[in-house]
DNA sequence: ATATGATGTTACCGATCGGTAACACCCCAT
DNA sequence: ATGGGGTGTTACCGATCGGTAACATCATAT
């Protein structure tokens, strides 16, 4: 297939940081390498030689290569509920600032440096198998995703809380794999001002 | 890696239409098991043996799995854009009529049955080489369904129709890909419900 | 009947990949 | 100094997979 042929495999981190832990340094590549080049076609080799390591040390650490991608989602799920709960502090007690803070500030979340989309929904659609241990990871990081949602849009009274949830959820979904078909000019350059006119209409009583 | 060493790949028909040409059989196999079980995870003796056939055959209708791939996605395309005009043609002259047509009978279209979301997406998320045949398909068809929703509501008078196109087409792909993280039970069940609203916001000239 | 094209069968090749074994090394704590 | 744990190196195995060659078979059209 061409996807084994082609060119080499690179990572977009431009130098490894050499300090820090190997486990952390694998962690890390591996991450980098998976969502840009997607699971399958990526080695462990690959892998360690971006971590400037090698496969045994890897594998010390990491029982297989699908725990590691289990790893990998893990690690990147604990990075984004932090910038969740670092907004909810920075409007702590104001639930539709939270909504709103998130909107401006992530719910564009990095989104032009997601030319690969979803990295959760990537793993997805490239391990059907429902026991492997990645599917477990997105699951419940993507059902965390939109219950908080779910409570914010509660607390903050909006009306019809539980569908504009929803809406909001199934929007960001949708911005972020639109990136792999329609591209960064597409749809999802205009989400934040969706989402902002969308509470605007949920804040008066009716609709 | 669990998804080599996992159970055997099996076909979700029933049985296969041995009437129909090598081809033919080569391709509905091919797409069946690629959405089911992944590309990468489906090798081409498991597609030539579901079609009823064997791989010489496969490989003289298609040049290469990285074809037959395209080759799969082309037809897919084309089904969906059949029913599209199908829906166009049972709401001739009334843009209003197919977009709501398409909500009710499409917009939620057998998305029963998407448990593996959207195959398009997936691909894309399976071939991140920009140059595979099949990157291009995913994009012009996602493109052509996206114009499609800015033409209609443009059509039919509604307000701000390009931001609300948009808006249409990330829920829908949202919608899609949410199957695959949070269930049938989801976000996406709701999707109709949300159109429907978001096309009558639009409708009052001031929204 | 026979030629022709499409299809089936078997066997094989080369490459890649996940994973393991065995051993050497190096740093650091006691 | 002397362990010992974490790390690096090399070599290897078994399995899978995409793709091809050579030949047999079958149906159909003339």
């Amino acid at each position: 297939m061409s996807s084994t042929n082609s060119a080499k495999i690179a990572s977009t981190r431009s130098s490894t940081n050499t300090d820090a832990a190997p486990r952390e340094r694998i962690l890390t590549s591996a991450l980098d390498l998976f969502y840009g080049h997607g699971i399958h076609a990526v080695g462990v080799d690959a892998i360690a030689e971006a971590a400037a390591t090698n496969k045994m040390t890897l594998y010390r650490h990491f029982g297989s290569k699908d725990e590691l991608v289990a790893e990998c989602l893990r690690r990147l799920a604990a990075e984004t509920d932090a910038a969740w709960e670092e907004n909810a502090r920075a409007y702590a007690g104001d639930p539709r600032g939270q909504l709103l803070g998130w909107v401006r500030g992530l719910g564009a979340w990095k989104l032009d440096l997601a030319e690969r989309g979803c990295a959760f929904l990537n793993a997805a659609a490239e391990l059907p198998d429902k026991s492997h241990p990645a599917r477990r990871v997105v699951e419940e990081f993507k059902s965390r995703f939109r219950e908080r949602f779910i409570a914010l849009c509660r607390e903050a009274r909006l009306s019809e809380p539980e569908l504009l949830a929803d809406e909001i959820f199934l929007l960001c979904e949708g911005a972020r794999v639109s990136m792999q078909s329609v591209g960064r000019e597409g749809p999802a350059k205009r989400l934040p001002e969706m989402l902002q006119l969308l509470i605007a209409n949920h804040t008066k009583p009716r609709r």
